[in-house]
DNA sequence: ACCTTTGTAGAGTGATTAGTCAATCTAGTA
DNA sequence: TACTAGATTGACTAATCACTCTACAAAGGT
């Protein structure tokens, strides 16, 4: 791993352990093994580098969830595997998945830039358009779906982290049902 | 007003806008209209203001979603009732319900007592626990349906936030549907 | 009137921090 | 070999911050 790596790797441990204002970037670049100049001739400041790793975790998530897919699925079943997988990545990476919601709950996210934060949602909104032309799915304003789908997925990934393993699947295949039967129609 | 709520009002302001880390206790001192060693006076430790305006705003909510209960409500009404008072209640005061959601995924989260966290929930999880006796809802984890019901209401909340006025209730309505559905029998 | 407690002020302090800078190292290229 | 550009270091600094301390005022009890 080079040095940028080792840099953002000991920022999520420490920033998920101590929050912004707990870790300096002192004890970052201490823990990266890397001198304190070398930490910021890579983020020209802290909040640079706040912002980058945030970005870094969000594409590596939506780049594991889209590789899950294979051409021949329907859309159902890529909404099915968007939500399960999200859940699983969550569950093998709960710093990364702690640390993306530390930093929508704080001001860091206002430094984010708007492009930047749609360009992460977009595939996402795609598929709810999508599912909602071929009438799979309720006819709702396409962000309140959005919306609900992600509180829904939270809540569920909230529940079973602290499951034991053995007991998680169950919970995360009938939560997907759930959604499912809340987004399409009943008779 | 007398001046610890005051110290209390600026530090919700601030803490919102800035951060905890942003926000310096002689800010808070200065926009409270006070001195820095008042602040101190009522607040040993900024540590303490933090959790302090979390426990206060947190009691606030609650006593205002049970004063609206009456108590010939059903079950099903009172739980319809906090539900949508929740609402109601987070659009009135934004910035205390984002200073909740704040602290909830930061690090000072863990510095609140279990017990204090815990009787704060205590009357919601009595209500899902009465509705399960009472076969209204689906035979599922409590915990779940906690956790399910909470994520479900920011969700809804994160959309009717952005929407005018004369918009919002159908939505919440509607919203209080579509958990309630999800959380009771269908055939 | 006297004393005690509590509230209030604001200058002061020691520690910490983000970010700088000049110097050295490394690797690629000609 | 000589040159260059980027990588790396760590001591240093200017600023900031949480918190202290001393002094004084207000309130209230006896």
């Amino acid at each position: 791993m080079d040095k940028k790596e080792q840099i953002l790797a000991s920022a999520l441990k420490l920033f998920v352990e101590f929050g912004f204002h707990g870790t300096p970037t002192s004890k970052i670049a201490k823990e990266a093994g890397v001198s304190n100049g070398t930490l910021f001739h890579y983020f020209a400041t802290k909040e640079d580098l706040i912002k980058e790793l945030y970005i870094t975790i969000k594409n590596d998530l939506n780049q594991f969830l889209f590789s899950k897919i294979t051409p021949e699925d329907g859309v159902e079943a890529i909404i099915k595997k968007v939500f399960i997988y999200f859940i699983y990545w969550a569950l093998d990476n709960r710093e990364k998945n702690h640390y993306i919601q530390q930093v929508l709950f704080s001001p860091h996210i206002f430094q984010i830039s708007e492009s930047v934060l749609m360009e992460q949602s977009q595939k996402h909104i795609q598929l709810i358009e999508e599912a909602k032309a071929t009438k799979i799915i309720k006819e709702l304003p396409t962000d309140l779906i959005y919306t609900l789908a992600n509180s829904h997925l939270m809540g569920i990934y909230n529940y079973v982290v602290n499951l034991p393993p053995d007991q998680q699947k169950p919970i995360i295949e009938n939560g997907f049902e759930m959604l499912w039967d809340m987004l399409t129609e009943q008779k």
